[in-house]
DNA sequence: TATTGTTATACTCTATAACTATA
DNA sequence: TATAGTTATAGAGTATAACAATA
């Protein structure tokens, strides 16, 4: 058992508590600029992946079911988001992006890349250092 | 200008995002074991380390002023923290916790350094290098 | 006049429970 | 019966605007 309660490890429980709210305060500001809540950009870059059942929205997103039916509903309002049936169960619909939907989802994506200014400060050497240090914290076994 | 766009700086990008999102997430549960919402949480650990103006807290959590009303009504009615006068100038609320608040955010706080098992995975040499990393990549120089 | 904290209001997100339509 | 999605409800967080007390 590695100790965990040493002043190294609080320094860096400290530092990565500063990334995450940096991280979060730029996504919600992103988010903002496409007039999107925090929830809504979330459930809409999950679905620029692939669309999906409402069920499955709430168990990435881990929360209620209930829930996913209100924020669909504002993004497809919005005709950001539509509502499909599924062919084979008549039960489930699936939420995909619209055309404008993508293109939002794909603004965003971009101008949180913009965004992560931080990450310019490190060379090429350190990142991919960072990258495995990373991937190590995280349990990641890189092929 | 270092390049942001390319594929590595994007897989550091998600892997920081997958830290947010299980930081977060422990957060949240870590708050919820002591019957407070995240945003409770953060009020309590923030004056944990000292009393401040409501004015104060509101630009240290980046919210309105209004809201730091209720969350600290919340709080106060839980005994957790306490509204006191400023001699000073007798507009100022100063809010602090109550000795049982301080209880509860040190608890809180040694939670959460148990649930960042993950730094447990990193040599005491990878931690130092993460840490500088880290360090340089948020702008901090250290002395 | 400016500042501090509060109230009032409206919207969003959240969990819980009950409901419907399918399977 | 079991599952997918919805509705109803209530609590919490959020921003905006207007207000009282104090500076």
């Amino acid at each position: 058992m590695t100790p965990r309660a040493d002043s190294l490890t609080a320094e860096i429980v400290d530092l990565i508590g500063t990334v995450v709210t940096r991280y979060y305060e730029e996504y919600e500001h992103a988010a903002a600029e496409h007039s999107l809540t925090g929830a809504q950009a979330r459930l809409l870059s999950l679905l620029s992946v692939e669309p999906l059942p409402m069920r499955k929205i709430a168990e990435r997103l881990k929360c209620e079911p209930s829930n996913i039916t209100g924020i669909v509903d504002r993004l497809e309002s919005r005709g950001l988001v539509e509502r499909r049936p599924d062919p084979a169960d008549r039960r489930i619909k699936l939420a995909a992006p619209t055309a404008e939907g993508a293109r939002t989802a794909e603004a965003l994506r971009m101008s949180l890349h913009f965004a992560r200014e931080p990450l310019g400060e490190l060379t090429s050497a350190e990142r991919t250092l960072l990258k495995q240090l990373l991937q190590r914290m995280l349990g990641i076994t890189p092929e």
